[in-house]
DNA sequence: ACGACCGTTGCAGGCAACGCAACACACCCG
DNA sequence: CGGGTGTGTTGCGTTGCCTGCAACGGTCGT
């Protein structure tokens, strides 16, 4: 829609990979050195990127200040906060909190496991879709035409044996998820790893979130896990509860 | 430099504060309706917003992964992590370390404290530039002019009595930190809450990271956090030497 | 049913952003 | 020591991108 803005936000990507030079960061474009300098340029007076002492370009902190600050200001995380922290305490795995937005789910909040072998995440990070328990619960609940269409949309990578293959697994495997309100990731992603997750409702009854607790086989088996089920769904019903009742945090 | 872009950036930090319409940021940004639609829609395209159901716009989930991924990307952090939780594995209480660049001073990493009463800080967020234990050591480091340059184009907010106040009890303090190799913050920022911190040196000897214990007055008192100072420089010591010594990482 | 409000869509003019070319600078190698 | 190659930077003319306007089509309330 708009060239020269597109172009900007074309090279915070590249940025994000390591840090490049101006004639790398024009070439990628396909643009003039000037054109690319003068890009830098508002970019770093906006501090989204940042100058290196040997010339070349990073990302700048402001990028991080604004994911921080967008991340608390996500109110769904404030109210679930107390209640993943206590399932946390009560199980000891790892929780995670996650959102859905466009082709994405997103972590916006963890707490970690007491236990020294921990789960590799991070909040921010997408979420691999097809096999997250946490990405099953937020696009089983989509009206049927847009989950359809966002089936055969994405990939079906295959992080292990466990994964789902293909579009029509994994819609099925929505369809199942969407009728128990529970859903689990067992070793799909990573081999050695299981994950049990419920969803949390706003008050249309729709799925606005959904939670998870992670444990690596050593640590518990996936029967083990199951077991945790009335604990994860009392969780979710509880932060859907608080998240309907008091619907304050609006902009003035 | 770059009119459109500018504004296009303009926008994001509107709607890290919240969710807005298109009426209001055509309005915040001084610019016709047409034009912000314009720009909001290039940054939708980008993934970089967000459209709610409700039409309003929110950050979006691109914006998150570049950050998460940048932050990764800093290699500093990627060889204190070790250092960092093995030094709140010895005390017990939150560790921080901190980075800086322009006029900001972020943290890059986090290990949470033990203890129940936490501090609240976030990854990514900037530090209070006139008072953290992080800022004055990675700010002590400046070539004398920029340092001055610096203390007089920032703020001093009276966070509580022991805020440092203006801009020549703020220079004496960095010229007593570069001096003593380590910094403190008692109480500067939050009346309840102490820090003790050292610097990370890269290869030259410069200043490159810093990080700090934080720990609540009612958990260790000043004189009880002071102790831990040869375990504190010890640890950034230790990182410094690592840091200077596998210098990879470098972009091929 | 009506009005008020918000988001959206062509259109035409003006200026901002583009590419070009020349410059300044550091570095390497003969 | 000097030419050559690789950076990043600046000034300038032109074009085409971006802008603001005004009119249209929704969706709420009342």
């Amino acid at each position: 829609m708009s060239q020269s803005v597109e172009r900007a936000l074309g090279i915070l990507p590249l940025l994000a990979k390591g840090p490049a030079g101006l004639g790398d960061v024009a070439d990628e474009l396909g643009v003039h050195k000037s054109t690319a300098l003068r890009l830098l340029r508002t970019l770093n007076e906006g501090g989204f990127v940042y100058r290196c002492p040997d010339g070349r370009y990073r990302l700048g902190a402001r990028l991080f200040a604004l994911a921080a600050e967008a991340i608390e200001n996500l109110d769904v995380r404030e109210v679930a906060r107390p209640h993943l922290a206590e399932l946390n305490h009560a199980t000891g795995h790892t929780v995670h909190l996650a959102l859905h937005q466009d082709d994405e789910v997103v972590y916006v909040d963890k707490v970690d496991s007491r236990y020294p072998v921990r789960m590799y995440s991070r909040i921010g990070r997408p979420v691999p879709l097809t096999v997250a328990a946490v990405a099953k619960l937020l696009l089983a609940d989509l009206p049927e035409g847009e989950r359809r269409a966002l089936a055969h949309r994405i990939e079906y990578p295959r992080y292990t044996a466990r994964s789902t293959p293909d579009a029509e697994a994994f819609l099925r495997e929505l369809d199942l998820v969407r009728e128990q309100g529970w859903a689990t990731d067992l070793g799909g992603h990573e081999e050695s790893i299981n994950c049990l997750g419920a969803p949390v409702r706003g008050p249309g009854g729709r799925v606005v979130a959904a939670l998870s607790v992670s444990a690596p086989r050593v640590v518990v088996p996936a029967e083990g896990l199951l077991e945790l089920l009335p604990q994860v769904l009392r969780t979710a019903g509880a932060i859907s509860q608080d998240y309907s009742g008091v619907q304050e945090k609006e902009t003035a």
